[in-house]
DNA sequence: ATATACTACTAAAGCGCTTTAGGAGACAGC
DNA sequence: GCTGTCTCCTAAAGCGCTTTAGTAGTATAT
């Protein structure tokens, strides 16, 4: 059923020239004459012929894969492959997407297999904070960009968002709108970008001489919008006088928010909320989440960029970028209603 | 930087073996004794061997990638990308993926990559109906299946959802409810399973005597949700008395339960709303739409399936399937309001 | 002892491409 | 004439793996 394909070596053949002429003229080298080169293409042309893909890569030693290995594709991080698979077809780059289901294993198989084949670089939002693993096992073969708040170590190569910035820019929204009473609500998994926006919530409450009204979801509390939900209960439980809430993550605060309204609580009405992450849902007309919008496109711009550096220059000097998250307001968050 | 991979020549060197007893030790080939085998295994678990794939691929002019060419990830056919990866891993295949946002131009470059890639199938839901291009440049290549409705011509491989059953499904739900004053809307695009959809419709409408009230989104609605919200407007100014309306995607029906809750009319309380597809959105607690979900798990195995039959069989024979979705009743919809 | 068959390995070609080294021919300078 | 320097092309090795054909060596049958 499957034709053979037309090769280099047909077209030599059919030309008389050889192999080496062919892949010369294909590949702009400079040695080679005006008129073979383009005799050369017409007949490439003309017989259809398209390059072998793994057998340059294999020839060449670097590939045109990169690996995007994601925890939850239904996430922030799997809608930015659509920002990454546009900045990878400029480059003429092809994208292997994992889903690792959070699975420390799968994980690992996902990224052998990039090695495996060859890929110029990989994208990586890792299941642990622990990534000693992959480190290993990529070390001085392939590099690596960590996606995402979990890994910010300056000796390791990340994009993230800024979540200080973008964290003062959601809740001094609120404080603008005239909520002192504000509460975090985070989920238990500890890392740099969670620290970073506690850290900020802290300071904030602190200025306005307000005190610290943290709700952390626990171990149990099954995916992160039931984890939310959980929150949005217990804030009710509180009896603390809560006007807003910021939540770090989108998902979680559409949990929240369920967990409000379910009490019996309007939003914004009665309490507003901001998410983080500018997930799709949040856009929707029902749902109309105020929240911190990653920069996705230019995010995913950095990632690629530093990927192909690192092939190009096999720099070792590790490379960051804290994108700019941009705050979008909608119908989640409105004044805070006078007693 | 990057160091040099293990490779099979350096296993062979080291065990004073040939490259084709170490080739045959680690794919477990009829004629290698039991003892080197062991050797072989003990030695590349040492010095951590793992095969270079693309190297692999090129001289089995077989490859372990799989094409997935989506016209929008963002929507059901990208949230189906889970299930296919899960498939996917189970016989180590690898998928690369492609958004085409809708462009022609950009799945032709899509598909000749992956023919390049020697992917050893493609999935694809075509930006067109006329997918005459994707079949000339994929005949006798690499074996392809549609995704979605599409594509339904029998002479070629699809997978895609009942539409008849399903949109029977939503109908005899909403009929059960009461509901006769039933719409349908779709949007303009031409496809085997909205041809199918509004068949069905119009059986049922017919059976019951009702006349049909069919809202068909123009191409200048912008995208699907702003073509339903126009199509909810429509439906208010129409003045018909309609109780419940069947949206053939979720997209375009959260677009219409907007249009509708703007013009002041309560979903599922004045009008009930049943979508097509169980896009995630649907799910959500502040949308609860009802909703005919395609069985994503079923239909990513069967895809994954074909394709590996034809890989192996070189079989011509094309194969077709027609998963069974399943009604999943929400806040959307509710028994009709007697007058 | 010889033919037969089987087992366990090796040699070598090949997958389709890149790349290095080298060589033929043209042309200039002295 | 010889050397040197171009330009344009070829030969051949190599990327890391698979696979076919072939060959020792041992065991079995006659």
């Amino acid at each position: 059923m499957f034709c053979k394909p037309v090769t280099m070596r047909m077209l030599a053949d059919e030309l008389g020239l050889s192999l080496s002429a062919v892949s010369k003229a294909l590949n702009d080298y400079p040695d080679i004459g005006q008129e073979t080169k383009a005799l050369v293409l017409s007949k490439a042309a003309e017989m259809g012929y398209t390059p072998n893909l793994l057998a340059r890569n294999l020839a060449k030693k670097t590939s045109s894969f990169v690996g995007v290995v994601i925890r939850d594709v239904n996430s922030i991080y799997g809608e930015m492959f659509k920002s990454l698979n546009e900045v990878a077809r400029r480059y003429d780059l092809h994208l292997i997407l994992y889903d690792t289901d959070n699975d420390p294993a799968v994980e690992k198989w996902c990224i052998q297999n990039l090695i495996d084949s060859m890929a110029m670089g990989i994208v990586v939002t890792p299941v642990s904070e622990d990534v000693s693993g992959i480190l290993e096992s990529t070390r001085d073969r392939v590099p690596v960009v960590f996606l995402g708040g979990r890994v910010t170590n300056p000796a390791l190569n990340y994009v993230c968002s800024d979540s200080r910035a973008g964290t003062e820019q959601a809740l001094r929204h609120l404080m603008g709108l005239g909520h002192r009473h504000i509460a975090l609500v985070c989920d238990h998994k500890q890392s740099s970008s969670r620290s970073g926006k506690l850290a900020v919530y802290r300071s904030l409450m602190a200025e306005m001489g307000e005190p610290e009204r943290v709700f952390v979801s626990s171990e149990g509390d099954g995916n992160i919008m039931q984890a939310g939900y959980r929150q949005g209960r217990r804030i009710l439980e509180s009896k603390d006088e809560i006007t807003a809430v910021f939540v770090v993550k989108d998902m979680m605060a559409l949990g929240v928010i369920h967990g409000l309204t379910e009490g019996g609580v309007q939003v914004p009405e009665q309490i507003s909320v901001v998410g983080y992450d500018g997930i799709n849902e949040a856009a929707l007309p029902m749902v109309g989440l105020t929240t911190v919008a990653q920069p996705r496109m230019e995010m995913a711009e950095k990632m690629i960029d530093i990927l192909r550096g690192k092939a190009e220059d096999a720099n070792p000097a590790p490379e960051h970028w804290l994108a700019e998250p941009r705050l979008v307001v909608r119908r989640s968050t409105a004044p805070v209603r006078m007693k």
